[in-house]
DNA sequence: GTATGGATCTTCT
DNA sequence: GAAGATCCATACA
């Protein structure tokens, strides 16, 4: 894995993805769930132009970007295609692998279903916050890997969760039968 | 099981 | 001053 992997169309990007291992500290859990998000349509931050706050998006490929979200979550994209284009694929849930104690704790849940099933929920389970902003996913802290075994994983495209507009747009990416989904059903 | 509302902060108007 | 790529507690069936 390298920059240039992230320097492409962000709907393949976020599709292949799925399976590859996000990882901070002795924590580190599988991608199951992506959405992809371009500033070519309205869902995107990055629609409204270069901004204070839009700036990693438009910024060179293979980079975190984490913003606050209703301003109690931290939400962690992958900055894609190539620098001056603001697009980024949402990590929306994880299967966890390492360091499942500590999230538990961190989380103050025990099952492991509710541990990364939802954007803000994997950032509270791995420690990330609103400093990883622009952090390099390749040097870390946070870390995204690829698979450790490749198997082809069937994967499912839907409509994407939790926005307003281009809502029709499916750009949402989920590993198949997969427990640790944010929702169980594409709507 | 579904439905509703509150928490809390960054950004932009 | 309002909106938002969310989560959780509570209420009710």
């Amino acid at each position: 894995m390298n920059h240039d992997f992230y320097a492409r169309d962000v709907r393949a990007v976020a599709r292949e993805l799925i399976g590859a291992v996000v990882r901070h500290g002795e924590c580190a859990g599988m991608i199951v769930e992506t959405e992809a998000y371009h500033e070519s349509e309205p869902a995107c931050h990055a629609f409204v132009g270069l901004t204070a706050r839009t700036r990693t998006l438009f910024g060179p490929p293979g980079y975190a970007y984490v913003y606050r979200s209703y301003g109690i979550h931290a939400l962690l994209n992958a900055v894609s295609e190539p620098a001056g284009v603001g697009a980024a694929v949402l990590i929306r849930a994880l299967e966890p692998l390492d360091g499942i104690e500590l999230m538990r704790s961190r989380r103050g849940v025990d099952q492991l279903g509710e541990l990364c099933s939802g954007p803000g929920k994997l950032t509270q389970a791995l420690g990330i916050e609103l400093e990883h902003n622009g952090c390099d996913l390749l040097a870390g802290p946070v870390t995204i890997e690829p698979p450790s075994s490749w198997v082809p994983a069937p994967v499912v495209a839907s409509e994407r969760i939790g926005i307003t507009r281009a809502v029709e747009l499916k750009w949402r990416f989920t590993l198949a039968g997969s427990r640790y989904v944010s929702r169980p059903r594409p709507r």
